[in-house]
RNA sequence: GGGGGUGUAGCUCAGUUGGUUAGAGCGCCGGCCUGUCACGCCGGAGGCCGCGGGUUCGAGCCCCGUCACUCCCGCCA
């Protein structure tokens, strides 16, 4: 017999019964009826309920026993008494009648259950990991987790592209997020840096030639970290191809993200291929953000005429700068006075001023913006919106790139308090023409507002002959319920092109030599025409277990302060390894 | 860096307008119990009310500060 198991927990049927086994696992719950003793034994694989009388030489080892407790038992399986088989297990029609205990493992007195589903702290969960991973619904999420990275394999491979590995140990990049900085002992002064992603390596793997890159990659940023935001590190299916156009780039991709959604979403709607594509600019308007939850009906539209020379004059004077509009929320069904003020007092929770609202009743508007821009404008909106009776409609005034923002999230809260939002779908979608720059207000520049590796749309000559903030890129993101969960782009293979949009940006060709070396050189010996994307591994599966937070998806994550409370990390140095490393510390007092 | 929320038993939480001895459930310890599967019943231990200061005759509750956790803004493709 082997030292510790015959079987598995989740092992055992009918068909086993008379032969003697042997378990290992946990004890995941146990029922002491005096003179009769249940245990729930638990492993990976299942569970198995063990019975104890004091027939049996194990009674009194038996009594001993804890929750969590790892033990291994000897036993005979049995068909359980008529009456008393458990459905909701798959082992439930038998039980083992337990002979001989061994204490495997003893358990102090536990910081958190492993039974049930009772919540507890982050703090206490994070500390006590190792704890929290053997609970049913974390367990789940992180055999979920290996199921879709599986998935995702197989489907990039299915598609001839290949896996490669790129350097953790590399150069910092200036683009983008902070860098992790690792010393070098051998080089006084100098750093590496862990990569936030492999842009530049997977671009110069075109350029070697490789035709199809793919990589479940680590990616690592010193950035705030948010509940859809890992502080650190995170994982991207990372890919790219050459001689493509954007639409090979969709092509390729809506078949692995659209399948691991209907193989893991659990029978959820999937938004069929092909994924409608929505133009940047269409999404900031209709919804307020470039990563718009279209499970959300609401569409936002701009009502500035109706409010222009009206008698509502805060939004009239407002009016009279151009740049400024006014876009409505339509409310349906949300025209109660109650409503409106809830409505009201969020925006001010926001840090908004107040949020105006129209209320339509017996066929008029109602409320005071309604009393002061009077009947015929109150029923001109209603119209424009399609409102009726019983529905109501906010309005947020400005300038629209200052209060986007606010208004798009205002559309999420609409939308789901008034119960519009159908949860039990998936809705894909390309967000594309992204603006290659963007006006940068605090330094009083043009700055790149995606990466600086995207295709002007136009090329060169857009570059050369065009406002820069109209130029569009190649470039294009993947929206799921609310989450950007991809995002990618038609790389700029052209030196001469590379050379002038970074110096739209206010950097001279030497500044592209210094930074982007690599790259620069290797464009100057025969760069194909390439693009790919990146989607965010953790955050799909998130979407997939239905989790709020990347920390219910993620084994070891940190907390919110980017300390692994397990490992305790990050943690002093010796000044052994700090002299190795040529540092020297200048920690600020408090 | 900024804003909000939370902090009371090992854990989840309750705790009235500031008023005597701070409670419940789970867990833990002891006892009873032969068909439970959230087993049941009886008893018990367990508290720097995050920490520091203040107001008050009196503070878990009010004020100031601070720390921790969390959510958001900034930041981040």
């Amino acid at each position: 017999m082997h030292r510790y198991r015959t079987h598995t927990c989740g092992a055992l049927r009918e068909s086993d019964v008379g032969q003697e086994v042997r378990l290992s696992g946990w004890c995941h719950r146990i029922r002491d009826h005096g003179g009769l003793l249940f245990i729930d034994l638990r492993d990976h694989y299942g569970m198995t309920q063990c019975v104890v009388d004091p027939d049996s030489p194990a009674f009194k080892d038996a009594e001993r026993l804890r929750a969590e407790w790892v033990v291994r038992i000897d036993g005979k399986c049995r068909k359980r008494p008529a009456g008393t088989e458990n459905l909701d297990l798959p082992t439930g029609a038998v039980e083992v009648f337990v002979t001989e205990i061994e204490v495997l493992g003893a358990a102090a007195e536990l910081p958190l259950q492993v039974f049930g589903d009772q919540p507890y702290p982050e703090e206490t969960r994070l500390r006590y990991r190792f704890l929290d991973l053997r609970r049913q619904s974390l367990h789940d999420n992180i055999m979920k987790r290996i199921a879709v990275i599986d998935s995702l394999r197989r489907r990039m491979k299915g598609q001839g592209f290949n896996e490669f590995q790129t350097p953790i140990l590399t150069a910092s990049s200036p683009e983008g997020a902070r860098d992790f900085l690792v010393p070098s002992r051998l080089h006084p002064g100098k750093f590496y840096a862990l990569p936030q992603a492999p842009q530049q390596y997977k671009q110069l793997i075109m350029m070697a030639g490789f035709d199809r890159y793919f990589q479940i990659a680590p990616c690592f940023r010193d950035e705030d970290p948010r509940a859809d935001r890992l502080p650190g590190e995170f994982y991207q299916l990372d890919l790219e191809m050459s001689f493509v156009t954007q639409e090979d780039v969709f092509a390729a991709m809506e078949p692995v993200i659209g399948g691991v959604f209907e193989e893991f979403g659990d029978g959820k709607p999937v938004t069929p291929s092909p994924w409608p594509r929505i133009p940047y600019a269409e999404a900031m308007r209709k919804y307020g953000s470039d990563k718009p939850d279209l499970r959300n009906p609401l569409v936002m539209q701009d009502v500035s005429e109706h409010f222009r020379g009206s008698n509502f004059k805060v939004f009239a004077r407002m009016l009279e700068d151009p740049k400024n509009q006014v876009w409505a929320i339509p409310a349906p069904g949300g025209g109660s006075r109650a409503f409106c003020d809830r409505m009201n007092s969020w925006a001010q929770g926001e840090g908004q001023p107040g949020l105006g609202y129209v209320m339509w009743r017996e066929g008029a508007g109602a409320g005071p913006i309604a009393n002061n821009i009077g009947p015929e404008r109150t029923a001109a909106i209603g119209q424009q919106l399609g409102l009726k009776d019983g529905d109501a409609a906010f309005f947020v005034a400005g300038d629209p790139d200052k209060f986007v923002k606010f208004a798009g999230s205002a559309r999420n809260k609409v939308g789901f308090d008034l119960n519009l939002v159908d949860e039990n779908r998936y809705e894909l979608a390309w967000v594309v023409d992204f603006p290659m720059f963007e006006w940068n207000e605090d330094d009083k520049k043009v700055d790149f507002s995606h990466n600086p590796f995207s295709m002007p749309q136009g090329g060169l000559e857009a570059l050369q002959t065009q406002d820069p903030l109209t130029i569009k890129a190649f470039q294009y993101d993947i929206a799921c319920n609310g989450y950007e969960i991809a995002s990618g782009g038609i790389r700029n293979h052209r030196p001469e092109a590379m050379v002038k949009a970074f110096e739209i940006a206010g950097y001279g060709e030497e500044t592209v030599v210094e930074r982007f070396g690599a790259m620069y050189r290797a464009f100057q010996y025969g760069a194909p025409p390439h693009g790919g994307m990146a989607a965010g591994v953790d955050r799909i599966i998130m979407l997939l277990v239905g989790a709020q937070n990347l920390r219910e998806v993620a084994l070891f994550p940190m907390n919110q302060q980017a300390l692994d409370l397990l490992m305790g990390a990050p943690s002093e140095a010796t000044p052994k390894q700090l002299r190795e490393l040529h540092i020297r510390l200048n920690v600020q007092e408090k």
